[in-house]
DNA sequence: TGTTGAGTTCAACGCTAGTTGAATAGCTGA
DNA sequence: TCAGCTATTCAACTAGCGTTGAACTCAACA
């Protein structure tokens, strides 16, 4: 019965650290998740999670960066018709978003509320990653406004659906989501703005 | 130099105890906001909380409801044309946000991110006492569909424009914002639903 | 005037958290 | 074989939390 020192088998826990910790960020939001529950959900002392990472931040910052998930979906979100593009928009998100059980967008959303940081963060990812991207791909006037009212669908988007669980939009299909909510999006990238 | 005991002045305390406990649900959501942190904002002693309320829950509860807030807007709302009722719905939630430094809705919101209890009392609330009154002033189909939708599109403005602070969206005076969000709006209340 | 009850503070309990330093065990290369 | 690095655990520290019970002081009413 060894106690303490290294482990014989080839197990790589510094990917299980991060697995725990996405699932556990992702439930409890920053502040709920505790390095000890990480610790636990990956069998393993919590000390051990000071070898690997510097702190609990930065073990929140690696565990939203892992797997890779950069904005590789990008240029078949931009080719094609740009009439379409609220479509092809909210089709890759909401799929991107269904896909896991803990979207790091989706931890980093539930996080940003009580977290200026966080805030932070998630403004620039969505705002310089994605929405910058998208518009500029465009020729339309009023990107930094039509950004953020894209943003703002998108984000309430989530809310709705996997926070608040608002019933229809929460157990709708994708294409149906995309289906009510592309033409927002679209007249936020490419129509007018005033009255619609 | 008396330490314990009553206050000779005629100061509300429980009234001091609510307004420092929205500013600080409001600022920090409800974990992060503390008894110890809300008594020092009223100037008093954390044992006194609960002199006036059970527990941290009740507190919260009672400093949500305070001064009370409730839907008596509703009826300006209705009033008028059915086509203009995005306008009207969104100016007044807008300006219903904007008129305090510590809305609980936005409270609520924040709190709702990570503690389930909360959405539950924020969908209530989205959906019984505004949008299901909205919509039964209505003769259209798919009401919960397009109450979801609404509710959407407010959270992720609220999200947008004071948690994520997105630039243009925070900046825009409650005219300019009506302007660019009623069309969604109306066409989530009373527009077609497929390809817009 | 005396008594009661409401307002208020003090001190503490039990718990959980993030974090650290020392000790141990196994792997790797000389 | 052995030295040293890396992985791992143990035990503990400090700080903060929600909460409680007892004590004290004043105001109001009989």
């Amino acid at each position: 019965m060894t106690r303490t020192g290294r482990r014989s088998d080839g197990s790589d826990t510094r990917a299980d650290l991060l697995t725990a910790a996405q699932r556990e960020f992702y439930d409890r939001g920053y502040a709920g998740a505790s390095i000890r529950g990480i610790a636990a959900g990956a069998g393993v002392d919590p000390a051990l999670v000071y070898h690997y990472f510097a702190d609990k931040q930065a073990l929140f910052v690696a565990a939203l960066r892992f797997p890779a998930n950069p904005a590789e979906k990008l240029p078949q979100v931009l080719a094609g018709d740009p009439k379409e593009l609220g479509i092809r928009l909210v089709g890759t998100v909401v799929s991107v978003w269904d896909s896991t059980e803990s979207s790091p967008i989706l931890t980093l959303l539930r996080s940003a509320v009580t977290n200026p940081a966080f805030a932070d963060m998630l403004r620039e990812f969505l705002i310089d990653a994605v929405l910058r991207p998208v518009l500029d791909s465009l020729v339309v006037q009023q990107r930094e406004l039509r950004a953020s009212l894209v943003a703002s669908q998108l984000v309430g988007l989530a809310m709705a659906r996997y926070v608040l669980r608002l019933p229809p939009l929460t157990t709708l299909g994708i294409d149906d989501v995309v289906q009510v909510i592309a033409p927002t999006v679209q007249r936020y990238l490419t129509g007018p703005l005033g009255a619609g």
